[in-house]
RNA sequence: GGGAUCUUAGCUCAGCUGGGAGAGCAUCUGCCUUACAAGCAGAGGGUCAUAGGUUCGAGCCCUAUAGGUCCCACCA
């Protein structure tokens, strides 16, 4: 299998060479694709795609990690697991970033052309699509390569366009003149999902506009005042509006004032929207450039005045001010309303301002033509299906997030002036105007009979297409094998800072044009941020490289660091000493397995090929009997979703139970030993814990079980298409566990008591089991060999009674026996004394708190019976052990 | 303004439906014991933010308070 023989293994893992090795050996067995195969069950999850111009970082690290583990996991579980992968197109995104690579070379987009503007874009996605996918399988990702999709392919194509055709005609997409949210650098329409408030420190202006008199004229002395984070938007006022029950202003119903700058007559409306508790209770309305205002401007039948250009500078409607950038025409015209005395006064005033979440513009709200999606139907099912637990939200907190925008939703705005992504699928014909919503691009207008139509020029928010990426990969529209095989997808894993953008509108989609829930669980991670908890962003050059760390770490460590000690959807801190800690287990597993390896090598060399043995030692059901409840743990674990705290218990295993204890216990039998049975026993036992282990941690850390699990055995050829280790009742060994941790508890308490006396570990002593219990004195007699050499004994006796022992030797009290080690010189009585009082001490307190809670009726009436015996039992260990502590002080 | 979440060892964080406080790193002490010094054996360190409450029993449930983080929202 693997050309490292067991032997040769290096003293420390190295994992450079080795993991893209095994990578492309998975690559070339086809391990990672899937077939619909109806004898298995299928287990799908689909990427979330990254974007084209996109690098790695750790978000798709975490991501990408969390979804291997599950899909590996599954794998192995005997799943027919399909991890499906692609890339997204990431409209907005890639255009600017094209728009930036244009800009120096000095070319303008508009110079360049649609055509040529898509050949670069798609040179560009032929250039850099790749990288990200290179960068993903560096990680280890098991994706089935073989599917890989683009939002823009010709498949999601069809799937995008026929969507927009069938809502188009139920009504539920529809073109109309909404107020929407306008980025003037990006030049395009966005949705409400994409602006990002953010609280800025501005002004409020305290302004007044003249009353109309009974002469139609304006007043000199009456005027009405009122205030605004937006003096430069009055130039579109249409009205000015007050509380219909303030009683302050019953007097102007009816009246009106006149705008000023524009000399234009404007009315004075009623409209409960106006909270009379702020400020005058007066406001401006500017139906063209505020959301509310639209509104009130819709019920009181007011005119919308647009008075900007696409790039946020005044037009024509602007009167002088046209031409104008929006700031510099506030400056100017609170300059000529300063002079006309119509500014009252100004207040610092902080508030939140809507800006581009992808250039961090501040939006302006215009009215525009768009493309917007009815939401109000569309969302029932995805609300009923969160709400039911048709679709699971993990963790459940997200199930709030998620309702907050279901019940707050508005229509979706998917229209957007850009050149790179889906273009509309509607036509208008230039001779009557007619439009035409078709699959196809229509060759006569229908209603005229003309062949000069032209296509809408915009093209849809890429979250249109990544909407229906669980089905469109799996060939929707066509009813495929695959598609009724592997949907709906079992789970998705990704960020909650894409709940409103992607998981929700995926929810309504599938509903809507699968009649299903597009996966049944919804895995969600937090944010992967530097060591000082800031968000990991280019401007900051922050940012840690996931490649950089796999090149000086290994992608197992990355990943192990990046699931431990993390619970979902909590954000994480990105520490490299934690990534030296998961490079020092890999390190510790490749020694375990380098030891291993040695002894069977050493074994095979002597042609003792090892075999199932007869029978099992005490220490070789222990650790048997540990792997199997781990193996139950581990897999409820991960059934469950907690994917760190399973692979903890892994490495606990690994490191503390089977390196420390079992690999330590055993070394006697494998070193000294005739006793070829045993040896035979404790090889066996060692290999195959080892590789049931391996298993569970294979999910994990990929690569370094992979190159071991093939060097250790010739049976299977990889580690990835093993069979999950499932729990089996026959191997549940409880006296062997109890007897050993006795044995443990013992060497502990050996350990102690020669630290604290200075004894290093070559300096041997003679140890005295003594127990009035025959089953624990046979356990020390069975397990005295490793006990010896963990404890650093010379000899071990075990006897009924304390005979023989000399009287100035160092005790150790565990439930049932007491150890005594003759140290004759090193022995100072008076500390053995304090020692065992400071115990007895311990020991009071322990009976007294247990002694309380069995004592105590009403603990006994209503606690389970299960902690009920639980506690006694610990009162008959605690009894024992007081019982050896106050027979040692009488011999002092 | 509404909501979520956090406050646990020096640091970063786990702790499932309530049943005697954990990990990694850091610190201290001893060890090159023939898998591993990226290691081994030990040790110290926590009134689980504060105040109440429910309960036989609370880090966990409820209420309030303080501080931090985040999300949402049209108060001009």
């Amino acid at each position: 299998m693997s050309e490292t023989a067991g032997k040769e293994l290096a003293k420390t893992y190295d994992p450079k060479g080795i993991e893209d090795r095994i990578y492309q050996r998975w690559l070339d067995k086809k391990y990672f694709h899937a077939e619909v195969d109806k004898t298995k069950k299928p287990f799908t999850i689909v990427i979330p795609p990254p974007n084209i111009t996109g690098q790695l970082h750790m978000g798709h690290a975490l991501d990408n990690t969390m979804q291997d583990i599950l899909i590996r996991y599954k794998r192995m579980q005997g799943y027919n697991a399909l991890w499906q992968p692609g890339t997204d197109h990431a409209s907005i995104s890639t255009e600017v970033k094209i728009i930036e690579a244009l800009k120096k070379e000095g070319v303008d987009k508009h110079d360049l052309g649609r055509e040529k503007f898509l050949e670069r874009a798609w040179d560009w996605r032929r250039e850099y699509g790749g990288r990200i996918v290179s960068q993903l399988k560096k990680m280890g990702s098991s994706c089935d390569w073989d599917r890989e999709r683009f939002t823009m392919d010709e498949g999601c194509n069809r799937a995008v366009t026929e969507v927009f055709c069938k809502m188009h005609e139920k009504g539920w997409i529809y073109k109309g003149a909404k107020i929407i949210n306008w980025c003037p650098v990006c030049n395009t329409s966005i949705s409400d999902a994409e602006v990002e408030y953010e609280e800025q420190a501005g002004h409020l202006w305290h302004i007044k506009y003249p009353l109309i008199d009974e002469n139609g004229e304006p007043s000199r002395t009456e005027f009405l005042e009122f205030a605004t984070t937006r003096p430069e938007t009055m130039l579109g006022d249409t009205a000015v509006a007050i509380n219909p029950n303030d009683e302050r202003y019953t007097h102007l119903k009816g009246r009106k004032v006149l705008l000023p700058i524009v000399n234009k007559i404007i009315p004075i409306v009623e409209d409960d929207y106006v909270d009379m508790e702020f400020g005058t209770g007066v406001v401006k309305i500017t139906p063209g450039h505020d959301p509310n205002d639209f509104e009130v401007g819709k019920r009181h039948g007011l005119p919308i005045v647009n008075i900007m250009n696409d790039d946020a500078t005044i037009n024509e409607n602007g009167g002088k001010y046209a031409g104008l950038d929006r700031y510099e025409a506030r400056k100017q015209i609170l300059k000529e309303l300063e002079q006309d005395g119509l500014l009252e006064k100004v207040e610092d005033y902080t508030h939140n301002v809507g800006t581009h979440d992808r250039c961090n513009t501040t939006i302006e709200p215009l009215v525009k033509e768009q493309w917007f999606v009815k939401m109000e139907e569309l969302i029932k099912p995805a609300v009923e299906a969160v709400k039911t637990g048709e679709v699971k939200l993990i963790p459940e907190r997200m199930e709030k997030i998620y309702f907050n925008w279901t019940d707050n939703i508005r229509d979706w705005c998917i229209s957007r002036q850009l050149w790179w992504g889906h273009r509309i699928p509607a036509y208008y014909c230039d001779a009557c105007g007619e439009t035409v919503v078709s699959r196809q691009a229509p060759e006569v207008c229908p209603k005229c009979g003309c062949d000069h139509l032209t296509q809408d020029e915009d093209v849809l928010d890429t979250w249109f297409s990544s909407a229906l990426w669980p089905f469109s990969t799996l060939g929707w529209p066509e009813m495929t094998e695959d598609l009724k095989y592997f949907y709906p997808t079992d789970v998705l894993v990704t960020g909650y800072d894409i709940i409103f953008f992607w998981v929700i509108r995926m929810i309504f989609s599938g509903y809507e044009q699968m009649g299903e829930r597009p996966f049944n669980t919804v895995l969600f991670h937090g944010l992967v941020r530097d060591s000082q908890g800031r968000k990991m962003s280019k401007s900051l050059g922050n940012g840690i490289d996931p490649l950089e760390i796999i090149d000086q770490y290994g992608a197992d460590a990355l990943r192990l660091t990046l699931i431990t000690g993390n619970a979902p959807g909590n954000d994480m801190r990105f520490y490299y000493e934690r990534v030296e800690a998961a490079r020092n287990f890999a390190n510790k597993v490749w020694n375990a397995s380098r030891f291993i390896m040695m002894n069977i090598a050493g074994a095979d060399e002597k042609g003792k090929t090892i075999t199932k043995p007869e029978t099992l030692e005490p220490a070789d059901k222990w650790i048997i009997s540990r792997l199997n409840h781990l193996i139950k743990e581990v897999t409820d674990n991960m059934d469950g979703f907690e994917l760190g705290i399973a692979v903890q218990k892994v490495y606990d295993f690994i490191w503390d139970e089977f390196c420390d204890w079992y690999i330590e216990m055993v070394k006697p039998r494998l070193y000294n030993s005739d006793d070829e049975a045993s040896k035979n026993a404790a090889l066996w036992t060692l290999k195959n814990v080892l590789i049931d282990a391996l298993k569970l941690l294979h999910p994990y850390m990929p690569f370094i079980t992979e190159e071991i699990f093939c060097s250790l055995q010739s049976e299977e050829e990889s580690i990835m298409i093993s069979r999950w280790p499932v729990y089996r009742e026959e191997r549940d060994f409880r006296k062997e566990e109890s007897d050993i941790e006795t044995i443990k508890e013992a060497v502990r308490g050996i350990r102690n008591v020669r630290t604290s006396m200075n004894v290093p570990p070559s300096r041997r002593a003679a140890v005295y089991v003594v127990s009035e219990k025959g089953e624990i004195r046979e356990a020390f007699e069975e397990g005295k060999l490793f006990f010896a050499s963990l404890a650093w004994a010379s000899e071990v006796n075990v006897q009924g009674d304390r005979s023989g022992i000399a009287d100035d030797a160092v005790s150790v009290v565990i439930p049932g026996a007491v150890l005594y080690m003759p140290f004759a010189e090193l022995v100072d009585l008076k500390q053995e004394k304090e020692r065992l009082l400071k115990e007895e001490k311990r020991l009071q307190g322990e009976l007294a708190r247990v002694n309380g809670m069995l004592k105590n009726e009403k603990f006994l009436a209503k606690a389970p019976e299960a902690k009920i015996a639980e506690e006694k039992a610990k009162l008959e260990k605690y009894t024992q052990m007081m019982l050896g502590v106050q027979e040692r002080l009488a011999q002092l």
